[in-house]
RNA sequence: GCGAGAGUGGCGGAACUGGCAGACGCACGAGACUUAGGAUCUCGCGGGCAACCGUGGGGGUUCGAGUCCCCCCUCUCGCACCA
């Protein structure tokens, strides 16, 4: 190549390596409080520190920089912090086969990661760097903990819960996927266990309505969300047993169905069916079957409808009709009451059930224009209708009729209207040793007791034995476990299991605002300033957190609100879902060997081309495939715009030289391109978060600049060639910043202010427009801006294309947009 | 089954409110410069000889539809015996 203007050649690692320097000699990045400026927080999902980053991480970062460094430019104090989700499974499967302390590799981990983040050049605040195994960070959530159980919002019983085989770990219902460990994919089962639980149940209403203020959240995750809360509006029905004290109540949306009960299902786990069979002749069967469908894993349940009868009867409510009482596997324990009431002929499920163990169908729902007998039936009628053989409420329609029926109930004591969640409680036990640990102590005397404030954090010690045969490591370690009670001063043991790791990620955008406080969680000021009262600007993650993280942080924000450490509703006012890096159509995992490692891609090319790659190659919210050629060009181009800048650099005008009013020809048609280019990179930026869009028109700009390289004047290709660099700044932050300096200003790019655009400059004398005859295009025109309708057409009538298909035949309409199109039809 | 989203060149993707389909990039082709080129630069690049035809398929609204309406197909994701 011929040694344009005398510049060396493009060398990313020289250049990244200096500018990441400055940077963090300089603390560029730091966040300050500052009165007067609008505060803008911008947050990435922080990662587990796994071993080394990927490409979902750089594609992750490289988005939320561009908003970090755009807002910086643009005169917003901007907090945009890094940290790391620091406890968790993988720590202590390493340290169980590589015999390494799960604190040593995790913080070797750490400290790896925080150099290739680095060495991407990110821009982020590394003074407020947590972790949360820390425990000058888990302490406060173990203040947390010990306030909510001040408040019933944590509690301890016995429950059935998801068992990880293979994890050795309980899961909340959040992680287990189709019957599957969210993280190993074992088979999950149950198990009883006494378990801690933070009752977002308490919260499900507020959760659920709250979704509606979250207009700044893809739809996708809000219905997510929705469904998985699942509220069900119907009412509650008692059926008071026969023969012996006791009811059977039961949660139906369909009270409208109420006459048609003809049996009654329980779960298997549901407590009176022990009591029920009880010295009965169904006693063996309904135990055997029991044993069976508990063992049976839960996705396999859905098979067939299978039941057994007790010999136990109840009685309608309403009609004092004797009804049988089943043992269904179909019926769960955790929805509802556990206890079905069945109406054959309106319910699938029961209909099947019905036909199968020969139960009485009856109708009491009949569709418009339609009649339905018991014996005709092939499938239960579930939608609308009027009802029948229903006492007093025949002829009304089925959606009225709810609602009295429900009435009713509720006046004779026998029920009434009634919510229903889908949502648990979430359970917080893992059986696991890496991670905070849960504050209480068992003492023979007092029960369980909470360890008093004053003595938080308890802290995880380090020296136990991981041996990976099962049992807690912190069950075994003696001095952890044996301690005094607070409230006797007796001996006491302590509680071993520790928090779920997603206890610790509810809560940590709120600490980055005062990360090294000590007197409290918060630091007051910092939190009014960054995150109250709307919460973090603007987050971004994958997708795969809809449901758990991003449910759980918005009960946890909620609840710090009602203890009186925020004053906020919603943790997330904006929410980017990115998509995944896709190779091969598969996603990127070690698994399948389609990894690129960014290490590699920032060695060969630099940490500005595998950014604008990233940035490049698909809208954010879209799957991203990876090309090793697309990141090619982006180096191509990076290497072109650092070649013409150099072959400018000596035609440019000084710095800030104005750009004359009354330019011509090439001067004016380049001035304006700059603006128009400024204008849409900036809504691409801003508005629409495009980034693909906006690093294509910044293309278009620096190829219309190497056009007019030799005929432009120095003050207009001066001020194209920096709107291209400020516009390029927070995509490529490192060349962009090399070449601002090398094109003479004294101060840098990341201090530079983002480019407004000029009005004036956007105008232009004469547009060139479509003409269409009959909807077809058939000649272009060029006329000035202000054209009106009759100049317009007669300009589109003199084109001699349009004349050849017009061919003399009458117009039959002319319809004609200003700056926009004409179209005749003939 | 319920819910959400998506189908545009060889590929990734543009076209924001109905108004020039395919911006930008990749791949590909031709040429230039060269001892050489996997560097760089220039030009071309939806299909068709053409009239024309083209945004998953079929209808419709409109002067005009990738965009709006109806029906259908395919794919992705989430939930799913939720009473």
């Amino acid at each position: 190549m011929s040694d344009v203007g005398g510049a060396e050649r493009y060398d990313p690692a020289a250049v990244e390596a200096k500018w990441q320097r400055r940077w963090a000699e300089r603390r560029s990045f730091a966040a300050r409080p500052t009165p007067g400026r609008p505060a803008y927080y911008v947050l990435e999902m922080f990662p587990y520190p796994s071993g080394d980053i990927h490409m979902g991480h750089v594609r992750n970062y490289a988005i939320g920089d561009v908003i970090a460094r755009q807002r910086r430019m643009q005169g917003d104090a901007v907090l945009h912090p890094m940290g790391w989700d620091a406890f968790g499974l993988p720590a202590e499967n390493a340290a169980i086969q590589r015999h390494v302390h799960p604190a040593r590799w995790t913080a070797d981990n750490i400290g790896r990661m925080r150099g290739q983040l680095q060495r991407l050049g990110f821009s982020y605040d590394w003074d407020r760097e947590l972790a949360t195994c820390d425990p000058r960070y888990y302490r406060w959530e173990q203040l947390f903990f010990l306030r909510m159980l001040e408040r019933d919002l944590a509690y301890k019983r016995r429950a059935l819960v998801n068992w990880c085989e293979h994890c050795a770990t309980v899961l909340a219902n959040e992680q287990v996927v189709d019957g599957r460990c969210w993280r190993c994919e074992g088979v999950v089962t149950e198990r009883e266990l006494e378990q801690w639980f933070l009752r977002i149940t308490a919260y499900a209403e507020e959760l659920l309505r709250d979704l509606d203020r979250l207009t700044g959240w893809p739809e996708r995750v809000v219905t997510m969300q929705r469904n998985w809360i699942g509220r069900s509006v119907g009412a509650t029905i008692r059926f008071p047993l026969e023969d012996r004290a006791g009811e059977i109540v039961v949660f139906t949306t369909r009270p409208d169905t109420v006459f048609g009960v003809t049996f009654m299902s329980l779960a298997v786990e549901h407590p009176l069916v022990a009591t029920l069979v009880a010295g009965t002749p169904a006693e063996e069967a309904v135990a055997v079957f029991a044993r069976r469908v508990r063992a049976t894993p839960r996705e396999e349940r859905a098979g067939g409808k299978e039941g057994v009868a007790t010999a136990a009867f109840c009685r309608h409510p309403l009609t004092g009709a004797r009804l049988p009482i089943y043992v269904a596997n179909f019926v769960l324990m955790e929805y509802g009451t556990g206890a079905v009431m069945a109406v054959p002929a309106h319910d699938q499920r029961d209909f099947e059930f019905a036909r199968a163990y020969q139960l009485p169908v009856q109708i009491v729902i009949q569709p418009e224009g339609e009649r339905l007998t018991a014996s005709s039936m092939t499938a239960a009628w579930e939608g609308p209708g009027r009802l029948v053989d229903s006492a007093t409420f025949n002829g009304l329609p089925s959606e009225t009729a709810k609602e009295r029926i429900a009435a009713v109930l509720a006046e004779k004591g026998l029920g009434g209207p009634a919510v229903t969640y889908r949502l648990r409680d979430w359970g917080i036990s893992r059986q696991r040793y890496w991670g905070a640990p849960i504050p209480v102590v068992y003492c023979e005397g007092c029960g369980t007791v909470p360890v008093p404030e004053a003595e938080l954090p308890v802290v995880l010690p380090e020296d136990v034995a991981l041996t990976g045969t099962g049992g807690s490591p912190l069950a075994a370690h003696e001095a952890f476990v044996h301690t005094r009670c607070p409230r006797c001063g007796g001996a006491a043991r302590r509680e071993t299991d520790t928090m779920d790791t997603f206890v610790e990620s509810s809560w940590y955008f709120a600490r980055y605002c005062s990360p090294r406080e000590e007197r409290g969680p918060f630091d007051r000021a910092e939190v009014g300033y960054w995150l109250e009262p709307d919460g973090v600007d603007r987050y971004i993650g994958g997708i795969e957190h809809a449901v758990l993280h991003l449910l759980y942080a918005r009960f946890f924000t909620k609840v710090l609100r009602d203890l009186g450490y925020l004053a906020l509703d919603e943790p997330f006012q904006n929410l980017l879902t990115q998509g995944m890096v896709i190779k091969d159509h598969a996603k990127m995992s070690k698994s399948k060997g389609n990894v690129v490692d960014p290490d590699y891609l920032v060695e060969r090319y630099g940490a500005d081309t595998a950014r604008l790659f990233c940035l490049f190659a698909a809208p954010p919210e879209r799957d991203l495939e990876w090309s090793d050629q697309g990141v090619e060009g982006m180096s191509r181009f990076l290497h072109r715009l650092w070649r013409l800048v150099h072959a400018l650099a000596r035609q440019l005008a000084p710095v800030d030289t104005p750009v004359p009013a009354d330019l011509g020809g090439v001067d004016r048609d380049l001035h304006r391109r700059t603006h128009a280019t400024i204008q849409r990179v900036t809504e691409d930026v801003v508005e629409r978060l495009h980034f693909n869009t906006a690093i294509a028109a910044v293309m278009e700009l620096v190829g219309a600049l190497g056009d007019v390289a030799g005929a432009a004047s120095p003050a207009t290709l001066r001020e194209a060639v920096d709107a291209t660099l400020r516009l390029l700044a927070p995509f490529v932050p490192h060349v962009a910043n090399e070449l601002w300096e090398r094109t003479g200003h004294p101060g840098t790019l990341d201090e530079a202010s983002w480019p407004a655009a000029d009005a004036a400059a956007l105008v232009r004398e004469t547009v060139e427009l479509p003409v269409q005859v009959n909807g077809k295009l058939r000649g272009r025109i060029v006329v000035p801006v202000d054209a009106g309708d009759a100049e317009l057409l007669a300009a589109a009538l003199e084109d001699p294309r349009v004349q050849q298909y017009v061919a003399g035949r009458p117009l039959r309409k002319q319809v004609v947009v200003r700056g926009r199109m004409v179209n005749l039809v003939v």
